[in-house]
DNA sequence: ACAAAAGTGTTGGTGTTACACCCATGG
DNA sequence: CCATGGGTGTAACACCAACACTTTTGT
């Protein structure tokens, strides 16, 4: 609706990469994950960074993201949507100068991911290593890749405050324990009640009890629970709250 | 980190575009407004869209944004955050067509602002007219601008409800009416009880009372408040719920 | 001019719900 | 040893009521 009529000024020339931040949890290790690569020309400096790629043509944005995640791990169930768009990020690209252009812009289009970690597979290639890092104990990061993944970790935590994700990447069946240790390692230790946070999620109605019993380890046996994805739609309207 | 090392795929080019959701709130009038622009070459069709630019050589997305909102509209206080990055939309941009290259992906990066509406002055040109549309009357609007408005409301919405942009549209001194039917107007009539938004908002202990009475028209003078910016810095850390 | 009525701001009360914290019991 | 369920005190909220202060209306 509003074309720049007088062309004075120029139009910009882009580059758009997708940036993806990848997460998972690890509940046998208690480590929330985050998926980094390196090229390995740059061994010997450690610096890592966020599996990214520049949009191929006829590619849509999502599809350019889900493209670099398949090339990166294997996997079966994720959730994935759009964070930000950070532009004049400094990329480190090797081959950057190649393709940049005089006064070109280079925006880095963010996507948000979370994976089931017992399923994923990580596939390396001749150039780049691949690595699951402990959110805790992060290597030395490419230039601008922080923000993104601060960004990311933020969405996450808010992502599981009001939506849920975590049954995406959860087993199908779960016992009310794992979804609390979900939640424990990526919101920190306090962040609610157990007795409190049983209650609430089985009080939204959404859980399905199997009445299968499990032990891990010692303790009384746990019951398994199912994520019924249809009594959760009925619900979308309102808003749920589940911390 | 992850660039494309083989080059058999070439990457994409790209027209990028910045679009402006701007809302207001005419609580003379009660109403919650959207700025709208229209091509007077395209006066037959009543087709109206959000104000909208190319990126420029030189310049950031936060600049190309507020550069187009300056070129629009005069406004002393706003509030101004990116919102998403839509892809392939259809922008019915008149001089698309001289710019756009074959096999070129149109990316039209959001944004989403918040004026004091009393102080604005719309600017009019040659070419487009403008114009504060009611969001409850909105006309026909240009193709893919419809869900990148829906997606700005909801972030207002959200916005209200655990952030203080209000307050950085809001005029210096008001009361605590004025605050409440701010609110009223963008969530609802039945988004809190006044009682309890009252005690809720004051106990947070950012408000400070001036003591100034004011009479708008009938009933008891009501009481000016000041937004304290500094007390509130420091309770940034503790999640806020205003509603 | 005066009193009554109506309108708006302000404050407090009450029942319900959610939560933090704790404990008893079952397998 | 851990899952499960319940119990208690506190805080927040929806809903309601009372009161304060002013303008408007009626006579």
């Amino acid at each position: 609706m509003n074309p720049d009529e007088n062309n004075f000024n120029k139009q910009a020339n882009f580059t758009v990469s997708v940036d993806n931040v990848i997460f998972s949890v690890d509940t046998q290790a208690n480590r929330l994950l985050v998926l980094l690569v390196k090229n390995f020309q740059q061994l010997s400096e450690n610096i890592w960074g966020l599996p990214e790629t520049f949009v191929r043509q006829g590619e849509s944005l999502q599809t350019a993201s889900q493209r670099i995640l398949a090339e990166k791990i294997w996997v079966k169930n994720l959730y994935l949507e759009q964070l930000y768009t950070f532009d004049q990020v400094n990329t480190d690209l090797s081959d950057l100068s190649e393709n940049s252009q005089v006064n070109s812009i280079h925006l880095a289009v963010s996507y948000f991911a979370l994976v089931r970690y017992e399923d994923t597979r990580l596939m390396a290639d001749q150039v780049n290593s691949i690595a699951w890092y402990d959110l805790q104990k992060l290597p030395n990061l490419v230039s601008g890749h922080q923000p993104i993944l601060a960004y990311g970790y933020q969405r996450l935590h808010n992502k599981l405050e009001y939506s849920p994700v975590a049954f995406d990447v959860l087993p199908e069946l779960f016992t009310l324990g794992e979804l609390y240790q979900f939640y424990t390692i990526v919101l920190g230790e306090n962040f609610s009640d157990y007795s409190n946070f049983r209650s609430r999620l089985l009080k939204l109605g959404f859980l399905r009890d199997t009445h299968i019993k499990v032990s891990r380890g010692a303790g009384r046996p746990a019951s398994l629970y199912r994520f019924d994805a249809i009594a959760f739609d009925q619900l979308k309207d309102k808003p749920l709250v589940f911390i």
